[in-house]
DNA sequence: ATGGGCACCTGGCTGC
DNA sequence: TGCAGCCAGGTGCCCA
């Protein structure tokens, strides 16, 4: 999935196209995402207006005037701007048609991304409720980090990746921050010094701000509202390149598991 | 409280 | 050509 920056990225993407727009009427070809659209789906939401469109954590809101849209792209997830009429392809769940002929369609071939409407407060649903401060936050900054990481013996890698310490920072962010930070990902969260910490927080903020500015990274499918890659592939320093040389120092990155998930780094740079 | 592992899915690639 | 096995931008939940 879409990371912070994939879903930043979409929100620019299609905010100015939805904005104020009335959803006319949803869609709902599959209904068996992470969590079953219900039947009420399709009337609660439709011949609402869109208020306002805002991301928290990897998480779109779509504001309605009563109520939000709360959406999450999961691993395979993208949504698109195209004509109402146009035909759905293989993995098209859902679209929002607008008054506008136009329809917001949310495509995802592995089902893991969510749809969900609630008549509250989309931030005190018990998906966001729980969530920690935005990377890109004044929050999340050296102080609040070593605070949250104190006594920690799990590896920093999986500590940044965990949405109760810092939300956003997903599979290929997490190695990029740690490879910029110099930290090999091995490291016990709580044994981090404080310059250490100091530097991962920067890093963090610098490579999603990065990835922002060049849309997102695309690795296999994500594509933006444009049905375009994002850029960032291209400014990887070690994600996925397992075996070539460090961009810094030209010693082989190297390839490790965590959690079940692939880690990349440099073990000459990174200590 | 913390950490580890599994589950949910489809599709693309590799190697036999 | 076919098929088994492995891997992939996430995260909620259950268990020790």
């Amino acid at each position: 999935m879409p990371e912070l920056p994939e879903v930043e990225t979409t929100r620019r993407g299609i905010a100015p196209a939805v904005l104020d727009r009335t959803i006319e009427r949803v869609v709902v070809r599959e209904p068996r995402l992470r969590w079953r659209i219900p039947r009420s789906f399709a009337a609660a939401v439709g011949g609402q207006a869109i208020r306002n469109l805002r991301r928290r954590a990897k998480y779109l809101i779509f504001d309605l005037e009563r109520g939000a849209l709360i959406l999450h792209l999961g691993m395979s997830g993208s949504l698109r701007l195209m004509p109402s009429d146009a035909p759905p392809l293989t993995h098209d769940h859902v679209d929002l048609v607008l008054d506008n002929a136009v329809c917001l369609r949310f495509n995802d071939p592995r089902r893991f991304g969510s749809l969900l409407w609630t008549s509250k407060d989309p931030l005190e649903h018990p998906l966001l409720a729980a969530l920690a401060p935005e990377p890109l936050s004044d929050e999340f900054n050296a102080a609040y980090l070593a605070r949250a990481l104190k006594g920690r013996r799990v590896a920093i890698k999986q500590a940044i990746m965990n949405s109760q310490v810092v939300v956003g920072v997903g599979n290929i962010y997490a190695s990029e921050a740690l490879f910029r930070a110099r930290i090999r990902p091995r490291r016990a969260a709580g044994r981090l010094r404080r310059q250490e910490i100091e530097a991962l927080v920067e890093a963090v903020k610098a490579v999603l701000k990065d990835a922002i500015r060049a849309g997102g990274t695309t690795l296999r499918d994500y594509i933006n509202p444009d049905g375009m890659p994002g850029y960032f592939r291209q400014k990887l320093y070690v994600y996925e390149r397992t075996g070539e040389p460090c961009l810094a120092c030209a010693t082989p990155i190297k390839q490790l598991v965590q959690g079940q998930r692939s880690t990349y780094f440099c073990p000459q740079c990174q200590r």
